[in-house]
DNA sequence: TCCAGTCATGACATCGATGTCATGACACCG
DNA sequence: CGGTGTCATGACATCGATGTCATGACTGGA
């Protein structure tokens, strides 16, 4: 591959000049500018991004780490594919930057994350962002003073810059709409309390319970382990058949997540329930392969894992410029509802404003 | 960051010994290895890749590009994740070989892919793999010469490697396995001909037809567009509507892929129609996230992927050091069938094996 | 005891791009 | 017409790691 040495020769000038018309740096005669031009597309000529970084002292390579791409292999993801959603907005935020993004996968090994940390590293990164595949707490090796970092969808002990999902704000969001649309017995399917969504989503559920003065019935907030091979759909079956035998059944399962919610359709179709008449079900994530294919559509929370991608590539940047280094508060991101065909609204009669619930509560 | 330079003054060595201890080089006394080592620690020091890679004129960086990351936020994907499972496989292959692989992303415009190539060779790539996020023909900027260029998923005009899938073949294999499990009146409800699986799928539908003597049907072939927003759909349901009141109805349906037979099971419910026991059903892909978790589990095909990949990342090996550089022949992937309980096999007296059916075409 | 060979180490040049400083040719002003 | 400023250009040093060659200290065999 052809270096500068070789444009200026053929130019017939001198490799600062050459330079001088890569970065438009000084000035340049037309005539002289219009030579090496020539003697570049000739060449085919390519600027090693090597020499320039060592002169520079700057990569413009941020790194990214990630399990997004290797983990998918496993049929058990109780997640759809966040960590992918959130890559994609974190490129989309440093695109306009003109930084190189470089996505290191972890394969699904955590133990690898050092090798990868170094390997960025030894690229000299400006800046690196962690991508965890669900809300969770992680504990990354230390990173040398210089080299920022944030998380994106977990967080650490040390209050490193983070970006997470606001689980409780939109299960409060999704069970309040629920309320308003009239359900009053609203039971909730949760996920493993050892993962963030699994504690924060319930406690977003009896967050807007109480809110609108329902009472909190334990009977219908069970965590559910749904995704384990084959006992999971069984589990998930007796639970919700338990459910629907209690003298006040609840006409409305909340699901941890559409994908427990896609599991739920099949299980409530062999009960020989209609749906959404006798039952309605709603989701979290709005993973749109799921809750727009499915009949009918799944009524689900949009978590946007979009967003948190971009936020944190925002974050970075800030930090990378040096503003805000002191700021350990997490970034929380929600989403809207996506109200579709699977959750019933009820007879007038029975929808009550928010407003009237706490009236009729005095 | 620390430099070799301040690594041998704190070692009080000259910088090529300490060089010498990185690459285990030339021989070094074990004191002096020692207090190199320890300063090495001490400064925290990581070596650059950009002085390395200049004066080794390798880079040691593999290119991937692909729109993997970004065009998943469409909620019309014809196919599931496939380009992913193949970075996936793409990874893998190449771990054992120490390069680091760098990933970008189209964002979903093609435009930016002469950019993106660019960029990489700028960073004086080694190799470069194209990934499509479904097997198609595609036309590819000129590379440098020494640039070796692997296509997984897809394929040009030029005869550059491509590594694909072996649509036809893996058709074939389903098929021969529903009539080998009592089936005769297979319909195909195939992907748009434009798409190579389209295409080529089909052909193997026919293929195993012919080969077990059984007529081919052209009202049991259907192009359907399913994946279009609102009339999607109803184009489905018509068409499965009419073939299921032929004279002669299916007892089986093919679909073009896992995401088509997942919108098939919910019509021929809203049809009430039994599943699999009055009509079955046959996916392709096996996208297993939808694949396990229908009920019933969907019968379906491997389409691997992540072996793509894995072929992918060794042929551009292979490429880098200079074998079969003038072989311009694709490698053609398949895998194995996966029986579910979408498909009956239907009662014993019907059940042909392929021997007795030849003999009977006879 | 002397020479060849090995070991441990360092001086210096090199990779390609670019920052710093220098130089010569003009142009414009007083 | 001399001085000052701008323009166009080049010489040279520099970034960090490493290949090449040189040097001095030993060791072992003749």
């Amino acid at each position: 591959m052809s270096t500068i040495y070789d444009v200026a020769r053929r130019a017939g000038v001198s490799p600062k000049t050459v330079s001088r018309v890569l970065n438009s740096d000084g000035p340049v005669g037309e005539k002289t500018r219009e030579a090496v031009e020539a003697a570049m597309r000739d060449l085919g000529y390519v600027r090693s991004n090597a020499a320039r970084m060592m002169r520079a002292q700057k990569s413009g390579i941020i790194g990214l780490i990630t399990g997004a791409i290797s983990t998918k292999n496993q049929p058990s993801t109780q997640q759809g594919l966040p960590d992918l959603y959130i890559v994609q907005g974190i490129q989309r935020a440093l695109e306009s930057s003109g930084m190189t993004v470089m996505i290191a996968d972890t394969a699904g090994r955590n133990d690898r994350v050092p090798h990868l940390i170094d390997t960025f590293l030894s690229h000299r990164v400006e800046g690196l962002i962690y991508v965890a595949e669900y809300h969770q707490e992680v504990n990354l090796p230390v990173l040398p003073d210089d080299t920022p970092l944030v998380l994106a969808n977990c967080f650490d002990a040390r209050g490193t810059p983070a970006v997470v999902p606001d689980d409780r704000r939109l299960q409060r969001d999704l069970v309040r709409r629920l309320i308003s649309a009239g359900h009053r017995r609203i039971a909730y399917l949760s996920l493993r309390p050892d993962m963030a969504a699994g504690r924060l989503r319930p406690q977003g559920y009896r967050e807007a319970l109480e809110e609108a003065g329902l009472p909190f019935d334990p009977a219908l907030l069970q965590h559910v382990d749904f995704d384990q091979v084959e006992i999971g759909p069984q589990l998930l079956w007796d639970t919700i058949d338990r459910m629907l035998h209690l003298d006040q059944p609840p006409t409305v399962l909340c699901c941890g997540n559409d994908q427990m919610a896609m599991m739920v359709y099949g299980i409530l179709r062999s009960m020989g329930r209609k749906m959404p008449d006798e039952v309605s079900v709603a989701g979290f994530d709005n993973y749109r392969a799921i809750a727009e294919t499915l009949y009918p559509p799944l009524t689900t929370v949009d978590l946007p894992y979009n967003a948190i991608g971009a936020r944190a590539g925002e974050r970075l940047m800030q930090l990378i410029s040096g503003e805000g280094r002191d700021d350990h508060s997490p970034v929380l991101v929600a989403g809207p509802v996506y109200w579709r065909g699977s959750v019933t609204e009820l007879r007038p009669e029975n929808v009550i404003s928010f407003k009237t619930l706490r009236e009729e509560k005095q």
